[in-house]
DNA sequence: TTGAAAGCGCTAACAG
DNA sequence: CTGTTAGCGCTTTCAA
């Protein structure tokens, strides 16, 4: 009779059965939601170790209305910090009790207009929106339905107060700058931007200009140019530079993958590094001291930055409030690609 | 009297209001289960868009039994070959119409007695099992539940016929050493091996020895250390075997991460490389060229072993059959550290 | 402190 | 081709 029940997992009533109880006390003494006389819960507990139950994670989002799950939404699945980030969002959502979603969004663009969104009220209680992933409208869609987000490494749409985390991207880059300038002496400093869309290059070269300022050195836009916040582009960009005559002191490469690409360009040129040119980088990747020399870099807490932003979340969910603005502190790595010994 | 549903998402009974049939129909239009009038599938997608019905999962997974969620359990989120392996599992599990659920599994000797495990059954269709996150046992026992299961660059436990894909380690790695012996006439060549339980270091270990058989050099246990598949460990202990006087014209440090550390450690002690010892690594991780002198190393294509783990597992889930086995092969990338120019 | 019962939103027979 | 209906497994009033 009960034979084709051994196939299947047991259920709550196979263990209100077992312990001899209703299913409304089983699923008390799971969630502990309401008092149970402990006697009570005890033959509970055993009932549910005996017979392995786990509950349905379905049937309890259908029946509670929680989710109990976060989304990730990526632009892609890429970049030198993005295993750091990951391990500290994971560690963050884990530690609360959540299971992450992650979602990459092939297209940012036509996304928005996607329909259904891979991500939302149906399948998560809130989402973290990396830089580049979702458009602004798509953001003050959610915003308005009050549906928590945090967004990691970009700023709110206009108007809009949506808790985001980043790193002090202006700071970090001026230091670096100014460490150029006043320790090395450099007065001719490329800057190597990212995707134009991506805010962290924004920040970067936004402190980059402002250190020049700050020491009276003019802002050259013809020392400004693309490295696509990646070794080909970097590496491509500088070839082309070199034979237009580049002149400079030294090369902020935007970050370390950039900055590993201007090192071998300039190498093959028969470049010195750093008694011809000095290359920096920004993010502090973990290969940044292996290059040749040591990369000068901004360590950039990204594992740090993933935390933050997925508890923000949870506070967000649980709560109703969070920060509306973190700023991660950097630092300055100086190794010997600046110059430095 | 609606009033409060409309805080609320719509349902699909709001869809079959509004387009004027059941909720059997809408269902059949959403899944195509049925033919369904034209017209009246019209009206139905009509609604559903007015409205912008999404489908709740957990209603669906409920009434259905299936999670169209695949499960990766991890030991650790770390590593240069992780951003490409979970980028080939996330597009083909994507691909598929499945959702990807992730789990990092601390302590994987404990784990297996943890209780209830964190992904099985009860919220998933099937899972990606990467090595060092599973043990034998729990293994042995989902196979026993007939439960989808796919392991990553580990064998099954002895005895059982459990899909998985690895590389061709040990053809690889033989490859790799018969260069450095054939080409170089290296005749004492080190190797590093990873933490113990590691497959991979094990078979990577048996083309090394296979290697120097063919060509008829000793295996000497001397010359085998411990890298732990990192920069920090394989740096620590090329330190000390230095210190202890080791001879050896190169070092095949098991994998690229570990390689970097020791061209650190050997740098540090004076040693030019590869003039006065050679280095080669396996994985062609992204920054193995840009390390100098650029690593000779075994290209591993990660992202194909993820992509292939996912859509192995997708067939074992909707079909029953899957491949028992995939080696993938990998190629020699011949840089500098070897001795080539 | 406990049980009974009404859904949560959907799929899948079963009738028509 | 379409509607009715019975659950899927759980949470949560409402009574007792």
């Amino acid at each position: 009779m009960a034979d084709n029940k051994t196939i299947s997992q047991p259920t709550i009533s196979d263990v209100a059965a077992l312990a001899g109880v209703s299913i409304s006390t089983v699923s008390r003494v799971i969630n502990s939601t309401v008092p149970v006389a402990s006697d009570t819960a005890q033959r509970v507990w055993q009932a549910i170790e005996q017979l392995r139950y786990v509950p349905r994670p379905a049937a309890q989002i259908l029946a509670g209305s929680k989710t109990n799950t976060i989304g990730l939404l990526l632009p892609s699945i890429s970049g030198a910090f993005f295993t750091e980030m990951l391990r500290g969002i994971e560690a963050a959502v884990r530690q609360n009790g959540f299971d992450l979603l992650i979602y990459v969004n092939q297209d940012v663009s036509s996304a928005s207009k996607r329909y259904p969104q891979p991500l939302g009220e149906h399948n998560t209680d809130g989402i973290i929106i990396f830089t580049g992933s979702l458009d602004d409208s798509e953001i003050a869609r959610l915003h308005q339905r009050d549906f928590p987000q945090v967004l990691l490494h970009r700023s709110p749409p206009a108007g809009l107060t949506i808790p985001c985390v980043a790193f002090e991207n202006k700071a970090g880059a001026r230091s670096l700058v100014d460490h150029l300038i006043e320790v090395h002496g450099y007065r001719r400093i490329a800057y190597l931007t990212g995707p134009s869309e991506n805010e962290d290059s924004y920040w970067r070269k936004l402190g980059y200009q402002a250190s020049l300022k700050t020491h009276n050195l003019p802002f050259n836009p013809a020392l400004v140019g693309y490295g696509g916040f990646n070794h080909e582009e970097a590496h491509a960009f500088i070839e082309k530079w070199l034979q237009e005559g580049l002149q400079a002191d030294a090369i902020f490469a935007g970050n370390d993958e950039a900055a590993s690409g201007v090192m071998l360009a300039l190498r093959n040129a028969g470049k010195r590094i750093p008694e011809d040119i000095a290359v920096v980088g920004f993010d502090d990747a973990s290969y940044a001291r292996y290059l040749t020399p040591p990369l000068t870099t901004i360590q950039a807490p990204s594992e740090k930055a993933g935390l933050l932003a997925a508890q923000q979340l949870v506070n967000l969910i649980q709560t109703g409030q969070a920060q509306p603005f973190i700023l991660l502190p950097t630092e300055l790595k100086v190794r010997q690609s600046c110059g430095c010994s």
